[in-house]
DNA sequence: CATTGACGTGTCAAGAGTGGAATGTAAAGT
DNA sequence: ACTTTACATTCCACTCTTGACACGTCAATG
């Protein structure tokens, strides 16, 4: 469950509202972590009982900033340090490669190169990004950019393979 | 929702009971779904219900053997077909990237090299399996031979990338 | 013949995640 | 003054996933 570490971890740079977590998680880490809304709210709720986020300040419209507490840095610390990453083996768009035998194989090449146009987009996109950014020394962005290179190098690794792929099914 | 998709693509080569599939995830899928027993029973029950498999045969100690049916295989070819891939963006090990900060840079250098060892044998253990796997003309293994190649190239991938974030810390 | 290990199915509780709806306030543009 | 847009929270109903537990059978081994 690292959607708690995710929270604690923007909270750690500084102090948020859910609102402002939710445009954090659809912008830095939309390509890193996915969360909606009712997740985040729940869980800042989760975390205030446990004590390792608080209320720092009301503001208008009922916004409740929050900050993290040193409970919360220590947590937030063990995971980074004493855990392992769970690695989640899924991959929707692998599991259709081993099913490809039920098509014809002119449709299995034909989705093997649409995954390489997806990814080749995508390659597009995150260069687009890299170029639009402010990267100010926001400490978050040092690594995000190391995570966004992390990206790049995914989806190049993805188009060349699913052209290769598409080529050995000619044979 | 692609368990179901997992459950009757593998029964789109053979029938196999509950038991038979929980081997198959564990084994050829391993890399790319994993299943917990629960889930298989119950979506072989759901998928039952729904007329997409049928309880083929009986065994001994209780044994179920379920086949695909013509709906199923429908199901299967709509699914591969005519729905988009979901791309579930999330990865524990990236999200951790984004947070090095908090920890020393030799701590979070550190991080990124265990990263790449693991990565490291991770290529190892698939070279290894894809030398002691018997590629008999089985459709699946045709198809996970193309999987096994994207696991290959993306802990290759992994670790490069990892060794180059250490050395980005660096500087 | 007794035990062990592989085979085999099933249920339950709790937590995680999804998607949408309801409700309202403040600020900014026209 | 009016309307739109952005801000902001909360609740609900549902599905998916996990991990453990409970139950029972067949085959081989010593």
């Amino acid at each position: 469950m690292s959607l708690r570490h995710a929270v604690l971890g923007l909270l750690s740079e500084r102090p948020a509202s859910g609102y402002d977590l939710m445009k954090l998680f659809e912008t830095s880490l939309s390509h890193v972590w996915s969360a909606t809304q009712s997740q985040v709210y729940g869980e800042l709720g989760k975390l205030a009982d446990a004590g390792l986020v608080e209320v720092a300040a009301e503001g208008p419209r009922g916004r409740k900033e929050y900050a993290i507490t040193d409970p919360g840095r220590a947590e937030l610390r063990h995971w980074l340090t004493e855990t392992e990453p769970t690695r989640t083996r899924r991959s929707d768009s692998l599991l259709r490669v081993f099913f490809l035998g039920l098509l014809t194989p002119l449709e299995a090449q034909t989705y093997l190169l649409t995954e390489a146009e997806r990814a080749s987009r995508q390659r597009a996109g995150l260069e687009h990004a890299e170029a639009s950014i402010e990267w100010d020394d926001d400490p978050l962005s040092v690594h995000g950019r190391l995570a966004l290179e992390y990206g790049k190098r995914l989806s190049a690794m993805h188009e060349e393979w699913a052209r290769w792929a598409a080529e050995q099914l000619k044979a």
